[in-house]
DNA sequence: CGATATGTTGAGACCCGTCAATTAGGGTGG
DNA sequence: CCACCCTAATTGACGGGTCTCAACATATCG
């Protein structure tokens, strides 16, 4: 178990806990499968109640934690950039309720979690850094909880195009900075949100109409007044941005 | 970091388990500050933004994570009950958005992270603990976003019922099967589940109307129709009845 | 007993969902 | 290059679940 994480995500942009952060991704990737799998959209990685036994990096694409009732309700949990590690959880439990599974076409790379609890035991970079994304994971849950339990539907998907886009250009994921890649349908963004695709729809063209964002063809645009979308959102964004 | 969780979830009953995690919990308790803190209904532990250094344990009472917006919406993010730890993530980040406040009158003890970290590092049984007690926590977390997005009034309280009938069940702090105290108001219930208190009573009338539950007096009481409540909660209760 | 917080009930409004029709887009094969 | 198909996006009309507001009842506590 880690000792001194402290300060960590307050100090996002202190130097000496980046690096160590960079040198444990950085052992962490180095013991992963070289070979990349690769997912078509919709595939899914981790079937829900199958006991599992791997974490994996995203390589490339966006992957999600989804759970799907079977009347047709869908809920996207978390979604996984490229970078992220996902399924840390297996670590501590053999099966969840939940699918993780590919948003857009994706490939990953993985670790059994028995090698993984090694190398943290040897190389306290690895630790923190699974520990820090374990962090991570659980304040971005604690947000969507509020957004979710009461943030409207503006609220909630002007925290989402944010959100993303502080995180990926976090990630060195993002060109500039009024535009992004976003690479969901209405669709996935509603279950993300939890609404329904045609009221997001509705929801992005009054964004539209106002100047704030633009979204087509797979972009998100920032427009001259973004600022109404920060001023929506700011309720329901954490300290961090996200 | 522990290195065989595995198993842990799907095994809840399986006794050289919980034997481990009951001399986890032991040691870790007795290491704890052994005056406990009293706190009255609605004072706040842990202010939100506040850096902050301990873990708690609940000794009596209910505690809560509560993140409240300057309009005056407020979100319950968790409920801790007693005999669980809160505050973990202490661990990993010295400031968070939420405040971690006492919804009844509660009384906790305490440890420092960094004891907590030194106890981990030499008991395994400890790091086993606060492992488990945090996957506990983001299952529990995941399980309410797939309710807060995506089911109605009647499924959540539903849902909420249940779960916490069950957790108290685990932590044997029920006495009969079809009965349990619930110390929390309209307002508290509504901020957990996301809903306005005038609606969560429209609710629990008409649940009562239906012979499924009644709550008054601070008491849960399952009917002879709580078979239709389980019904209604179904789609949106994990594997473990929560 | 009064004071304050909490619970109950009703009427009306609003946000979002549902359903259905239409358009646009993206790939494939001819 | 066009015809075709299938998925995704758009739009409108309508209905319903939940919120808002306000009045009243009840409980709690000094």
């Amino acid at each position: 178990m880690p000792n001194n994480e402290n300060e960590l995500i307050a100090s996002f942009t202190r130097p000496e806990v980046s690096a160590l952060l960079k040198r444990g991704q950085a052992a962490l990737l180095a013991a992963m499968s070289s070979t990349p799998a690769v997912l078509r959209r919709g595939q899914i990685l981790v079937e829900m109640d199958d006991p599992h036994e791997f974490l994996y990096v995203v390589e490339s694409g966006w992957l999600a934690r989804s759970r799907t009732i079977n009347d047709g309700r869908r809920q996207i949990i978390v979604i996984f950039l490229p970078g992220e590690l996902c399924g840390i959880k297996t670590i501590f439990m053999s099966r969840q309720p939940d699918d993780i599974e590919a948003l857009t076409t994706a490939s990953t790379r993985r670790i059994h979690f028995k090698d993984a609890c090694d190398l943290a035991a040897k190389d306290f970079a690895v630790a923190m850094l699974l520990a820090w994304q374990l962090a991570q994971d659980e304040r971005r849950l604690h947000n969507w909880t509020v957004r979710l339990g009461r943030a409207n539907a503006e609220e909630r998907l002007a925290a989402l195009l944010l959100e993303l886009r502080t995180r990926l250009k976090r990630l060195g994921l993002n060109g500039v900075d009024s535009r992004y890649g976003l690479p969901l349908t209405l669709q996935q963004i509603a279950d993300h949100v939890g609404l329904t695709p045609v009221h997001v729809g509705r929801i992005l063209r009054r964004f539209r109409e106002q100047a704030s964002v633009v979204i087509a063809n797979g972009e998100v645009t920032f427009l001259h007044k973004s600022a109404a979308l920060e001023e929506l959102a700011k309720p329901v964004m954490d300290i961090v941005g996200e």
